[in-house]
DNA sequence: GATATGGCACTGACTGGTCAGTGCCGTTTC
DNA sequence: GAAACGGCACTGACCAGTCAGTGCCATATC
């Protein structure tokens, strides 16, 4: 019966906090879909700001522990981005309240108090930078072009796929597939068309 | 004396909106940097929400006639596109503000009530529409991909715009040039890479 | 084994303050 | 003179954060 207090908190507080706007969550609710007292949260949680910030923060880890681990060295680099642009579409869909709620806060850090700015900039450089790591690869080996810096390719990429979750409501996949981004990002940025992501299926150009 | 109420109280919530976040900004504020009655702002607002939507709301009527008036038909359709998207991200820089308040309210639209969600997603749909009718004429022109629906390509193409200007804060140019990004735009979506939109510059691949 | 003790996790009623929205009145504008 | 307005006082609701108190458990003491 000794459960995770913050795990539960945090839990709750995702729950509400991706559902609706911040100023229209209070903490009773949290604590009352938390079953959990209210004092509880102070113990664990600075306060509502803080709770707010750590749940949006926590997609981030989310997401990288994704990248980090999901992609197998040895394949072809074409492969390995591809999967991992697929690792990301699945977390942006899968995740998908959360993802808007960390794309919402993404809008708005700039306005974020001093720290907590840094640690949002942080968190956001890191994933930037992890995305940029693999397309790296790609440069060295001569299938991306060398005018655009990776991290600028990692930011142009991530704005690619969350593009397709942006103002869609049903399944993502129906206006625009996964492979079908990579393909429009890969040709735009691979050296004068020689790869191909997805041989096999129909759409390609 | 002062004749447009109306434009002076959306002026001045736009400042304050687009600096704080919509809990940290009462009414009182608006008033103030306004110049104006409390009541005043009921005249012509239903109140602090149908404010705040209008505000973010007005950022697509700017762009759109951005989009609307400002490129001449004759142009070759790779000259037209170019000039659009520098017209849009003109808008993103210019006012990066608004336009970050508008990608945060985006990312929340899904959750917005009945009616203002509609209102949204509607001032959306007209936008993308409005992309997508020009990248349309590329299709037909066959310089660009038929393989992806235009409505599709204008969403990717829309957020391929928007990516440059999140999570930077200087000078959004320094990172990836409006250039560079059509180019890696087009180069992904133009048949057979015949396309270049900035010819004279250095940074094609 | 029984009882006392200290400390920790937790609770929820309470507080102090904020703020959207309203109503009124004297003033300005046309 | 009527409509629009600024200023102001008011209120009813809401809510973040506090804190005194409760229960639990491990260890200490007899």
């Amino acid at each position: 019966m000794k459960r995770d207090r913050r795990a539960q908190i945090m839990h709750a507080a995702e729950k509400l906090f991706t559902s609706r706007q911040y100023h229209e969550i209070s903490l009773d609710d949290i604590i009352h879909e938390a079953g959990v007292g209210k004092g509880t949260v102070y113990r664990y949680f600075k306060g509502k700001d803080d709770l707010f910030f750590q749940t949006a923060t926590s997609g981030f880890e989310e997401l990288q522990s994704l990248i980090a681990t999901g992609v197998p060295g040895h394949l072809p680099f074409t492969e390995q981005l591809a999967i991992t642009c697929r690792h990301i579409s699945g977390f942006l869909t899968r995740r998908r309240q959360l993802s808007r709620m960390m794309q919402s806060e993404d809008a708005r850090m700039h306005w974020l108090k001093g720290e907590l700015r840094a640690a949002w900039h942080a968190r956001r450089h890191e994933l930037v930078e992890a995305i940029a790591e693999i397309l790296r690869k790609g440069v060295e080996e001569g299938q991306l072009r060398r005018d655009v810096p990776p991290e600028a390719l990692a930011t142009y990429l991530f704005g690619v796929l969350r593009a397709r979750t942006s103002g869609c409501d049903g399944p993502v996949d129906e206006a625009l597939p996964v492979e079908c981004v990579v393909d429009l990002f890969i040709h735009g940025a691979a050296e004068s068309g020689l790869v191909r992501v997805i041989p096999e299926t129909g759409e390609g150009r």
